[in-house]
Order: C-alpha cells, then structure tokens, then sequence
RNA sequence: GCGAGCGUAGUGUAGUGGUUAUCACCGAGCGUUGCCAACGCUUGAACCCGGGUUCGAGUCCCGGCGCUCGCACCA
C-alpha cells in the first residue's frame, strides 16, 4: 500500500472513531478482536442502509421480509453442510486437556475419517480408544464441532442441546420455506429477504471492518423454477457498462444483457440480480466506477453453489468482495428435505397431462396385512416394483428378511393415471451482502480530503439517502431571539418522520460547518438577523458551499 | 496460528530509569466577533492490562489483550 494511501486510511480512521461512525468495540476492556461499535452516527448510517436494502428488494413485489433466530440448532447447520464445511471435530483428552482433532485421531481405524459425521465419530471414537498423542491415555471428551462457527449450548445443563450463532442469515429463509411457499399461494418465483447479523469466529479477523467475527449481513432468497427461462426487463440497464471478470473470458466490458446472452453470466437472474446490486450500491454512495463483478472459478465456489459472482468494491484495502450473488441451484432445499423428511417443493402443472398406464401387481391387504402385519407396507412396495410376467409364490428379502408372498396376497393392478403436474425442488439464486463491508466502502468514497485557505479540510459526501443527520441548524449568533427562532426551526426539522436535524450554536459560524461538513450533513441552515425580519433563512449546500435564501416556511 | 513492528487525553503526537507527563487540534464555559475551522481567558481529558527488575518504570524484562504488516487459514 502506498504511504500516502495508508497514511489517509490512518486519517480518516481517527475521523470515523472520534465522529463516532464506527469505534473498535469494548475499548475500555481492552477491546476485542474482530468487533465493532456503530456509533451515534454509524448507528443511524447503518440503519438507513439496511432500510434502504430492504426497500431496495421488497419493492420488487414478490420478495417478503423475514427474520429468524441467530440461535440456530445443529442440526439445521448440519443439514445445511455447514458443520461439515466450516468445522472441524475436536476432543479432549480427559486426562491431560488436550484438545485434538477427532478425525486424525481415528485415520487408523477408518479409511476416511473426514467424511464422518459427528455422531459416528463418538461412536468411533469409544470403540477404538486411540492414545491421546500427548499423554497416551485414552480418555476422550465427547466430540464437539469447533471453528469457523460459535458453538453455544441452547438450554441449561444436561437438557441443553448444542447450537451455534448462525454464520449465515440464509438457512431461517430456506427452513421457512413451506410458509413462504404458501404466502405466495404456491406460485414461484418469490424470495425473501432477511436483514441481520452473522458470526463466524474468524481465526485472524484483519483489516478493520472487513473481516469481522460479527458482522451484519443482508440476504435474498429467490426461489426459482429450472425449468422455466426468467424473463427480466434489463432495459434500465441498457446504457450502463459493466465490469465483469469471468472465468473463461477475462476481463470484459458490457452490458448485463450482453453478458447474458453471450452465456458469460450462466444465468439471467443471477445476470438480473447484478445489476439490481449495481444500482443498491450506487444509491448509498459507492463510486460506480470502482465497483466490478468478479466470476468464481469453478474450484473456489462455496460447497452450495453452481456459479457466482462477486461485487467487488475498490478501496483502501483494494478490491474487496462485498456482495455475493449465487446460483445455489437445489442444494439447500435439497438438504433440508433429506435431513428431515419434510417436503420442500413446489409444483408444475403439465402444459397437457400425462396419462401413466400401471399394469402389474399390488397386495391384497385384506390377506397380506394381517399375513405380514409391520412388513406389509414395505412388501407392498415391493411387490409394485415387481413385472407383470411375474409367478407367484416368490421368496422376496424384506428388511434382511426373507419372506414368501403367495398369489393368495397379491392382485392385479391395472389403472390409468393422469398425472396434472409434478413436484420439484426450486432452484436458489441468492445475493448475499456484507452491510459492514458496504457501509465501509462508503465512507472510504465519502471521505474528501481537500485545502481550504491553505488548511486541511476534510467531509464526508455522503449520499443524503444515508446521511446519519439531515440537517444543521445555526443561530449566526445567540440573541436577540436567532437562538429561539433556531432551536423552532431545528424542532420543525425533527417533527418530520425520518427526518435527523442537529442544533449547533458554538463556536464561530465557520467551524460550523466544518463540523456539519465532517460527519456529512448535506444542508445547513442559519437563522441571522434578517430571519428575524422577513422569515427567511440562509441554506447553505454541502458540496458546493453555495448559498440561497429561503423562506421558513418552504424549507 | 507463526513471525516482525507498534500501543501515551476524543484525535494526532513529544518524552536519557528521576519534579505535578509535552505540544497541537478537540470538548465544555465566559467574553469579543458575526456566513465558511477567528481571537482571548478559564477549564476538561492519557501512559492498554497484569506481573517482574529497581530506592524509583511511560521508558528495561516477562506474560496477556489490542492494532498494523507478512505467511498460513478463510467469505
């Protein structure tokens, strides 16, 4: 990094603490690694970017907000693949406290301990009683999952059950899915949309916000039909290049449809929901000229998906990933259904419906049923599997059981089915942003460091759709009733819904402004003599200092 | 996690083992001024934490925590 360039981020670091954007957290007990405080006027940025992520999305129609615990239980996050991919299984040795990795200590007792899952790797465990490798004995702890996720025990003592913090705000969407499905009166596509936070227990959390062991994430799931080409009108987009880094074509310039039709971006709603996050990260102030969509290369995807593309933001510390937009294809509903069980589908209706002919052999269950009695629901599938030239008795093996079904149990099956459509597992294309990683984007691009008469002047242009103060209010000086004619102006101002009006009368008017201009309140407004007069008041602009007369009562 | 460097008011900093810890900006109050960081006076605020060496530690040593960078790990 260049030192002009660090020595900036220095700068505007000790501006965004001592503004109060964002502080380094629990500072006065000695802080802690990877965690941050959004201050007075953080807290209200990060509110209106989270709130106008939200409009951003829901405003489409068919996206629903919700929101789900950050408690999560394992075996959601088990199902999801996230125990198997972000944790290792780790066990103590009971005698010395040593903590080891559970599949290395089995690797002699089965070939691929890394495929287990935590509850095999007990049993495992207890049966083989491998050394501890620092004191040999063989004592071990029960196997808990440990890393990349905050463990937690949801209830107290022995009733407890292990959870964690979750690392994503996915999973509440696609464990609600049933609901969602039915909301939308079982039509996709639909989504929904989660603001909230994430945590993960990062080993090395490292430059500042950007990796963070808890952080504020904001997510879309929009639950699509494979078999049914999107249509999205991306006329809006028709004058905008982007910068798209793809996997096999390098860089490129061009417009989403073109990509799109070119098969760089794969599919038209991961391609749509590209430029959708183009225009979010433009409207909370990021430069649009420093932000690029990168493709992942096939052996970098995350275990879910099928292709992705990041937005990347160019800052201080480079490009960095700050949205990621993923084809997840069936996988997450896909792993939930087999876990539990449950069915997570939606249906197809046949454009004509099939006829299906079934000729073949079913069970008597009047004979059968009390003949087989608990098998005779298995022996029943069985047999329908059976061809028509089959010949009664026949020895069949049920549940390591082999039983005779004799054409006594059985009779022919002959029907004509119509079949009007079918179940199938929606597809998932998710974009996924880091708000902390945005929000830090924006104010490194607000951030202006200028000369004013030979000093250093330094604001923050802020997009007004995020500025955490919308206004300033001045008495040019505190008598003659300005003060009281200001502090009305300035209630006037907070009365509105929304709407953030900050009243300042110390110091001269100039470092005033200074101060609005540093925290990025884009219009000021002093009251001076003549508002006494006339009732009109002096509007002075952000970023150009100009100047105009107003009266009060159009402000 | 390993290695290197660093840690002093809100911010940026000065500080040979030896008074009450420097300076600037900053915040608060009062006064003068009155439309772009004006001035004067008053005032507020710090040695990351814990041990050790020493008569005496901000300063030297050890450990922890935090920050930055490199390697490793990783959305």
């Amino acid at each position: 990094m260049a030192n002009d360039a660090s020595s900036r981020l220095e700068r505007m670091s000790g501006m965004l603490k001592r503004r109060g954007f964002i502080l380094p957290a629990f500072e006065i007990h000695g802080g802690a690694k990877g965690l941050y405080d959004f201050g007075p006027n953080g807290g209200r940025l990060r509110t209106r970017v989270n709130q106008l992520w939200l409009d951003h999305w829901t405003s489409l129609g068919n996206i629903v907000e919700i929101s789900s615990p950050t408690i999560t239980p394992y075996e959601v996050l088990e199902a999801s693949g996230h125990v198997g991919e972000f944790s290792d299984f780790m066990t103590t040795c009971l005698a010395c406290q040593d903590v080891s990795r559970a599949d290395t200590l089995l690797e002699g007792a089965h070939p691929n301990p890394d495929s287990l899952n935590k509850d095999e790797l007990d049993v495992l465990l207890q049966k083989n009683q491998p050394p501890c490798p620092s004191c040999a004995t063989s004592d071990w702890s029960k196997v808990v999952a440990q890393n990349l996720m905050f463990n937690t025990t949801i209830g107290a003592g022995n009733s407890g059950r292990p959870g964690f913090l979750r690392p994503e705000t996915a999973q509440g969407m696609f464990t609600s899915f049933t609901s969602l499905y039915r909301h939308f009166r079982e039509k996709l596509p639909f989504g929904a949309v989660q603001v909230g936070k994430g945590y993960r227990n990062e080993i090395s959390p490292r430059q500042g916000m950007i990796r963070l062991r808890e952080f504020n994430m904001a997510e879309l799931e929009y639950f699509i039909d494979p078999q049914t080409t999107p249509q999205h009108d991306l006329t809006k987009w028709d004058n905008v290049s982007f910068d798209l880094l793809s996997e096999d074509n390098g860089q490129v310039t061009m417009t989403i449809a073109e990509a799109i039709a070119k098969g760089i971006v794969r599919h038209p709603t991961v391609g749509y929901f590209m430029a959708m996050t183009y225009d979010f990260l433009v409207a909370v102030g990021i430069n649009a000229d420093r932000i690029r969509f990168r493709q992942h290369e096939s052996n970098e995807m995350a275990h879910y998906a099928t292709d992705c593309w990041d937005a990347e933001i160019e800052g201080s510390y480079g490009w960095i990933e700050c949205v990621g937009i993923a084809h997840r294809g069936c996988y997450d509903l896909e792993s939930h259904e087999k876990y539990t069980g449950k069915t997570l589908r939606a249906r197809r209706e046949f454009a004509t419906p099939q006829e299906v002919v079934i000729d073949g052999w079913t069970i008597d269950g009047s004979i059968a049923g009390p003949a087989f009695r608990s098998l005779a629901g298995k022996v029943k599938t069985a047999v329908e599997q059976l061809p028509l030239e089959t010949e009664f008795p026949i020895s069949l093996n049920i549940d390591e059981q082999m039983i005779s079904v004799e054409s006594s149990h059985v009779k022919r099956l002959q029907k004509t089915e119509t079949l009007t459509g079918e179940w199938f597992i929606p597809h998932v294309v998710e974009p996924a942003f880091g708000i902390d990683r945005i929000i830090w984007h924006v104010l490194d691009h607000a951030y202006t460091e200028t000369t004013k008469q030979d000093d250093s002047y330094t604001m923050m242009k802020l997009s007004p759709s995020v500025v955490p103060i919308d206004y300033c209010v001045f008495p040019l000086f505190e008598k003659d009733g300005m003060s009281e004619l200001a502090k009305m102006v300035n209630e006037r101002f907070n009365s509105k819904r929304g709407i953030i009006s900050s009243y300042d009368s110390s110091g001269s008017i100039g470092r005033r402004y200074a101060r609005a201009d540093e925290i990025g309140v884009p219009i000021c407004v002093t009251i001076d003599h003549q508002s006494l007069e006339d009732n009109t008041v002096t509007v002075r602009i952000r970023d150009t200092g100009e100047q105009t007369r107003v009266p009060i009562d159009e402000l």
